[in-house]
DNA sequence: AATCCGTGGTC
DNA sequence: TGACCAAGGAT
């Protein structure tokens, strides 16, 4: 064990924060908080994880519950894939390896949700095998260690960060010590205003020694955010408004969402109207237009532009073949939406 | 390899 | 305020 792990050990034990992951060796619970942590700061995470370990204390809760449930339960977190993954792995992991979570990493890392990141994460904490992770932290702690300016998202990047950290990895204490790791990127390493006065590797840094350490690591931009106008059709009737399942290939995927006319622009009423959606819309007659509000919605990679077009109407046949159906407002503890579409009912009924 | 997939926080 | 990013993975 060279100088730095050492350091990096003795700093962990004495600054780590007390987190609930970290009070188990269960792999159902660590590969449960892995899952949950991509991509997700540890604030915004720790709520779910404490709703799905109540929720779903083993494996075999996870895998026996409705997907729809899994679903709601995951609302308001992102990347919905993740809860589809976890609990199609939920599966895997009950008919396959008989509930018991597979314990080598070849296997854990075929689960799905499960990649490098996950798969060395779930060895090294819950089986204390010697696998090094790699995931943001690591990279921003490494770039600047050895001061290396290859790209993170490259391929080489991901090798050369990889075999790295592999090599400083403690094989005596692989899941101690990719914590700590990670933890000195977390709380310390940090991307901007890192408190390199108080870090403890301070002295092995080369890029604190060559003064590069607000320029790592470096990443390839990412392209421009692209726009998205979903004019979004709120038909509501005194009680009741409808509803539709979303499909794949696109954003929230199986999360319920409204009848969506996406066009290149936010259309008006007028525009809207001339839709082949309403021509095709048996009692249309009855649909009565009551005006609209408009939301922007700023994903990581999209920026969406939603208006919502509120129509009442007092009845509305051959809505099933879009696959429409009716619900109410109370009933959406059982039907998992986006944001956006929540932030709207709750504006709409609790100003109504 | 490049793009897609959410939400919320930071500076 | 807009760019960046957070315990990434799938295609």
């Amino acid at each position: 064990m060279n100088s730095v792990t050492h350091k990096l050990a003795k700093w962990y034990k004495v600054h780590q924060r007390n987190l609930p992951w970290r009070d188990t060796k269960d792999p159902y619970k660590i590969w449960l908080s892995e899952i949950i942590l991509q991509q997700t700061r540890v604030e915004q995470g720790t709520p779910y994880y404490y709703k799905f370990v109540e929720q779903y204390p083993t494996v075999r809760d996870l895998e026996v519950a409705p997907i729809d449930e899994v679903l709601k339960l995951w609302q308001g977190l992102g990347y919905y894939s993740r809860a589809r993954n976890m609990h199609s792995a939920a599966l895997e992991v009950v008919k396959k390896y008989n509930g018991k979570f597979p314990k080598d990493y070849n296997s854990i890392r075929s689960l799905k949700g499960v990649g490098d990141y996950t798969a060395a994460a779930i060895a090294s904490l819950a089986f204390d095998l010697p696998h090094a992770v790699v995931d943001g932290n690591v990279y921003r702690v490494l770039s600047r260690l050895y001061n290396i300016d290859t790209p993170i998202n490259s391929s080489k990047g991901k090798n050369q960060f990889a075999q790295l950290a592999e090599e400083l990895l403690d094989k005596k204490k692989p899941g101690n010590h990719n914590q700590a790791v990670m933890e000195l990127g977390a709380i310390c390493c940090k991307p901007s205003n890192p408190t390199c006065n108080i870090c403890p590797i301070a002295e092995h840094c080369l890029a604190l020694a060559k003064g590069t350490i607000a320029n790592l690591p470096v990443k390839i931009k990412n392209k421009p955010v692209q726009n998205r106008y979903l004019n979004y059709l709120f038909l509501v009737n005194e009680e009741t408004f409808c509803l539709l399942q979303r499909g794949p290939d696109d954003i929230w995927q199986g999360l319920y969402d409204l009848p969506i006319v996406e066009r290149d622009k936010l259309l008006e009423p007028d525009e809207l109207m001339e839709e082949s959606f309403f021509k095709q819309l048996k009692g249309r007659q009855t649909l009565l237009y009551k005006g609209n509000s408009d939301y922007l919605h700023k994903l990581t990679h999209r920026n969406l532009h939603a208006r919502f077009h509120i129509f009442f109407y007092k009845s509305l046949a051959s809505l099933n073949k879009f696959g429409i159906f009716e619900t109410t407002f109370k009933n959406m503890q059982s039907h998992a939406i986006p944001r956006l579409l929540d932030k709207f009912l709750n504006e709409y009924y609790s100003i109504k």
